[in-house]
Order: structure tokens, then sequence, then C-alpha cells
RNA sequence: CGGGGCGUAGCGCAGCCUGGUAGCGCAUCUGCUUUGGGAGCAGAGGGUCGCUGGUUCAAAUCCAGUCGCCCCGACCA
């Protein structure tokens, strides 16, 4: 491509509304173009990298099996009513009428199409295994687009459905994906991680991020130090040091009011009785149940953070905060003196932490009281022992006893183990050997093709622009001709641009009258792998002068040793 | 959904407080000169100041409403 002709819109500025590096190069470097929030254009710069990650994902799709297909974006919301997710997406799911008054939406992900599929045309066991994949464009009213690409409301994703008879098949389908999916990301030259994860809104029993780690992502993940273990904070398991209770000066006596007037947080609590803050028991009411109306009991340690991936896999169902005036009228005191002492009576949850906790703090169920002197099941009930808290940085390692680290991450890829939620909804089912019915046992997996892109770009950049991984450049070679008017440099530079491309090289040609500092800050923002020059300063030293984009180091080589030499830096 | 910010030329911004001819830099177009890190000179084009309404002799500027975009949080395959 020569950039006199292309549509190549490079920005020596930044647009004031791109807050991250990728964002900000993405658009600097001609790659997208924001229509409205979370919608992007992609331009012929940007599109090219993300058929690169295209075809790369195809790829390893393919080799592992998987047939590609498409499928409709524009669902009847009936498919989605079926398996009760047209109500769990809620507004995030984009709801249309058509002409006739149909309800119809577009879809955010594919399942229900799949199962709809499966049912009409898979009858029997013997028809199974089957791995379908598509690359389609998703459609999700994120409450909150943001970071460019990154978090946007339409977006490509390469998603894939596994049907199965049964377990051990969705197991040998999901480790198939688990290593396609390690391949792209290698082959992408991103440095990737696989993490533990919740399968959230999806439902099922398992289910793996791979994540990249960014300051920028917006998944918070916990790591060991040492070992293997990675973990999304949702889900994510620590050891802590066990908490220092001080005897009990009456070992069989009952918990003492004390007046907190005014200390409803457990840090005013804390600091106005002098307790460390872990040995206050921090106490939270949730509304669950199908109609939310019943009441349960959270109980963790003062220091420690709910966390909500937990809570829902324990509850097993949607639940909400109780509201301040549910608490008033069944415990008759504000949120702040709450404590499992002499409480309503309901289901209690506590976090192992509090396992054998003794003399410790918590509201007294009186306004402006607390109890100390608490003994954990002596002086309380609990029903169900569940960890429920969010592990934290520096906590230990529950697979080798080092220390955890928490970072940010960009999630890329998801893959989940189904199971027969949707096939059972949708009675998606197939005769076993006996004759059987059963519902197909499925699995669904996930790439966010333009995370790819921006990833690659959010850890391969320098001040002066991107530096793309080779495999994901939109082209092998920059090919830069200074002084065009010069009839000797205009005519070797249109028999270089000519050669390259004849050697199979992918090349864009800086053919443009303009100056030199403009195309040689073009080049680096591009960030293409290399650039090679051709000037009468490099004619001069007898060739052309070669830059490999990531190092910044320049050399003049014989024109005769160029194709040789960009094999050779191709690795 | 809560909080904050911003809408003025393709991009980045000033002007608004204190109402009175809409500006600057970059980019674009023409001509000449220029070619190793975002060139110089001369000339030119480009705006319903997001939208609607109100106040006023007069509104980019003040007031109200509305739409859009960004950020933080909540939320989230």
């Amino acid at each position: 491509m020569r950039f006199s002709k292309a549509f190549l819109p490079t920005l020596k500025e930044t647009p004031s509304d791109a807050v991250i590096p990728s964002h900000a190069l993405m658009t600097r470097a001609g790659m997208v173009r924001q229509l409205a929030a979370g919608v992007y254009s992609e331009l012929p710069f940007g599109w090219r990298a993300m058929q690169k990650a295209i075809a790369i994902v195809r790829q390893e799709m393919n080799a592992i099996g998987a047939q590609e297909l498409f499928l409709p974006v524009l669902n009847p919301l009936e498919v989605w009513e079926e398996t009760g997710r047209a109500r769990d997406f809620g507004d995030e799911m984009f709801r249309l009428k058509d002409r006739k008054g149909r309800a119809m939406c577009l879809a955010p992900t594919h399942e229900e199409i799949i199962c709809d599929l499966a049912r009409s045309f898979v009858r029997s066991y013997r028809d199974l295994p089957q791995m379908w994949y598509q690359i389609q464009t998703k459609m999700r009213d994120e409450p909150r687009p943001r970071s460019g690409i990154l978090r946007a409301r339409q977006f490509i994703m390469k998603d894939s459905y596994s049907l199965d008879a049964d377990q051990d098949g969705l197991n040998k389908r999901y480790d198939l994906h688990a290593l396609a999916y390690r391949r792209i990301f290698d082959r992408c030259e991103l440095k990737y991680f696989e993490v533990g994860a919740s399968s959230g809104l999806m439902g099922g029993t398992g289910s793996q991020e791979f994540m990249v780690e960014s300051p920028h992502g917006e998944d918070r993940v916990a790591l060991c130090n040492a070992c293997t273990y990675a973990a999304n904070l949702e889900v994510a398991e620590s050891r802590t040091a066990s908490i220092h209770d001080p005897e009990n000066p009456d070992p069989s006596g009952q918990p003492e009011e004390v007046s907190t007037p005014d200390k409803r947080t457990i840090e005013e609590v804390s600091g106005f009785l002098n307790i460390a803050p872990e040995r206050l028991i921090k106490t939270l009411v949730f509304m669950t149940g199908p109609e939310q109306s019943a009441p349960v009991m959270i109980l963790v340690a003062g220091d420690d953070e709910i966390n909500e991936s937990k809570l829902l896999a324990v509850l097993g169902g949607a639940f909400r905060p109780a509201h301040p005036e549910e608490i008033k009228s069944s415990f008759g005191v504000e949120v702040g003196f709450l404590g499992p002492v002499n409480a309503p009576k309901m289901r209690v949850i506590a976090d192992p932490r509090l396992q054998g906790g003794r003399n410790r703090i918590t509201g007294a169920n009186k306004n402006h009281y607390h109890i100390t002197g608490v003994d954990v099941e002596r002086h309380f009930h609990v029903d169900q022992w569940a960890d429920l808290r969010t592990a934290k940085e520096g906590e230990i390692c529950i697979q080798c006893g080092s220390v955890l680290r928490v970072a940010n991450a960009i999630e890329i890829g998801h893959i989940f183990k189904l199971g027969t939620k949707y096939s059972s909804a949708m009675g998606a089912n197939v005769l076993d050997a006996e004759g059987r019915e059963h519902p197909i046992v499925m699995g669904s997996y996930g790439i966010g093709i333009g995370r790819i892109v921006a990833c690659a770009i959010e850890s391969s950049h320098d001040a002066s622009g991107i530096i793309w991984p080779a495999p994901l450049a939109p082209y092998d070679v920059m090919l830069i001709a200074l002084n065009v008017r010069e009839p000797e440099i205009a005519r070797q530079a249109e028999a270089l641009y000519a050669d390259l491309q004849g050697k199979g090289f992918e090349v864009l040609f800086d053919d443009r009258e303009v100056s030199p500092g403009v195309k040689f800050n073009d080049a680096d923002l591009l960030g293409l792998p290399w650039q090679v020059v051709i000037s009468p300063k490099s004619l001069a030293k007898g060739g052309v002068e070669i830059k490999q984009r990531a190092i910044g180091q320049r050399s003049v080589i014989p024109m005769t040793d160029l194709e040789n030499t960009l094999r050779g830096l191709r690795g």
C-alpha cells in the first residue's frame, strides 16, 4: 500500500477522550474512529491487525476440529425467554421491535441459538461430539463503555460451543479449547496467564479466564509470587494469619454491652474501643430467594470484604443487600449496630476465619451499643461455614504458602463448562446407546478479537507509538523513501517496493512528498516491525537503512542483503 | 444508578466569570522555496459556538430544559 493513497489518518495530537495508551495510539494511528459511546469504526490499518488476529484464531480453531458457522445477530426475543436470559441480561440486551411488533433483540452471545440448532438437528449420541464456532459481532448495552475498544457495546468475538453426550466428553472439548487458546495467545505473543474464574451469568460448573496483566485491566486477579496459582479475585482463595484473641476474662460469661455512640463502621468502632478490626465481627444482611424476600445473615471478620461472586455461588441465586428499612423493621436497629447475638431468626452463613473466635466484638442489635466478649458458636449459631471473603494482597497462597499479589488484568479469553443449563431449558436432547433421552452437555468459549489487538498495543508501545508483535502487525515493513522527487530515489524505491512485495512481504510504502521528520514520526507511531529507509544518504553508503522498531537501532546494509536480514529478523 | 467534568472549524484549545464584529495552534487548499526527526514565505477555504426554549435592544457568554461524550464508583461472559 502506498501511504499517499492510503486511508490512514494519523494524528499528531491525542484526542482528549482517549485515556489509556491503546485507545490513544489506536486513534492516533488511524486504526479506529469512535461513532458513539462504545461503538467504533475499524479503519483499514486497524482492520488489518484484526484480520491478522482472526486468521490465527481461525487456524487454531480449525486445528482442534471446530467448524466455523455464522449465526444471526438479530434474534427473536422468544428464544431468550426460554432460558430466562432475556430477564437475566436485562438492560444489557439491546431490544427492538420489528414492523409487525414482534419483540426482537440483538444477540449479546449465542448459546440459545446454538441450542436451537442442536435441538433441531442433533438426535443421537452418535451425532456428537460437535464443536461450532463463529467470528461475529456481539452487541451488549454496557452500562459504562470505556477504555476504547476494551469495553465496547459492539465488538467482535470468536465464540465457540461444544456439544457432548456426557461430562467426560465436555472435559475433552474444554481441554482442547484450553490448548487452542494457549496456541492462539502464544502466536499473538501476548504475555498471558490463566486464572480460575467465576461463571457468573453463564452458569455451569467451571471456568477459566485467559488474562493479560495491565494497569488498565478491569479485572482484579490474585497471583502467587512463587507458584502457578492465579485466580480472579471473584473466586481467589487465600490463607491469612490467624486472628489473635486475648483471653476472655470470664470464659463462661455472657457478652457485655458497651456504649458506642454514633460508631457505625468497623473503622469507627475499632478506633473507639481501641481493638483490632479483625476481632470485630462484620454483620451484613442480604435478601435472597425467588422473591428476594428471605433474609440471610452474613458474618465475616471486620477487616474482610464480602465477595459478592462467592456469595452468589453459596446462595445459588440472586440476592441484594437488605434495605435499611427492612433491617430496621426486623432487627429494630440501625445498620451499624447489627450483630448475630440475639438476632431475629434467619439463616446465618459465616466465613471460616471466624471459626473458634473468642472474646470478639459485634453489634448489640441496640442503637449506639456494641457487645464484647462474644464467643463464636457459643453465643450465636452458625448454619453454614463458607469462604465469603475477598483475598487481599500479601496473603498466603493456598497452594504453596508463598505470598499473593493482586494485579489488574484484561480478560482476552474465557472458557466455560456449561453443562446442561441451556440444553435442558430448551429441550436440546440426544438419545444415548440405551435409547434414553439426555440433555446435551455443553461448553462455551470466547475470545475478544479486539482485546487481543488492544492488549498487544497496551503491553507493547513506547513514547513514539506502537511496537507491533510481528504476527499482528498490519504490514511487515514500512518502506520510507526520503526525497522522492529525486528521480534516482523514486526509481530505486519503486523497484524495492515491487521487489519486497514480490518476495511475499506486506509493505506500507511511504511515498509522500513530506519532510523526513513527518515520515519518521509516522513510522514510529504506526510501529511496523521494520523500517527500511532509502535516501540519498543510504544510497551513498551503498544500500538501504534498516531499523527494527522494537530495538530502534539503524544500520545500512547492501540492497542485496535486505531480504535475508528481514527474514532473519522475523525469527 | 450515584458523583464529577466537558460539548466553540478535521484535531488540540482560548473566549463565557464581567452579554456587543468568533479567535489561536496544528491540519486542509494554491503558488514558490525546502527534504535525515512533525520545514519556510505568501495567499485561501472551513463555524447554525450540541439542541430547544427563555431573559435582553443584543446571547458562544446569563437562566431552564434536553441530547451527547468522558472520568470515578456501582454494575458486568
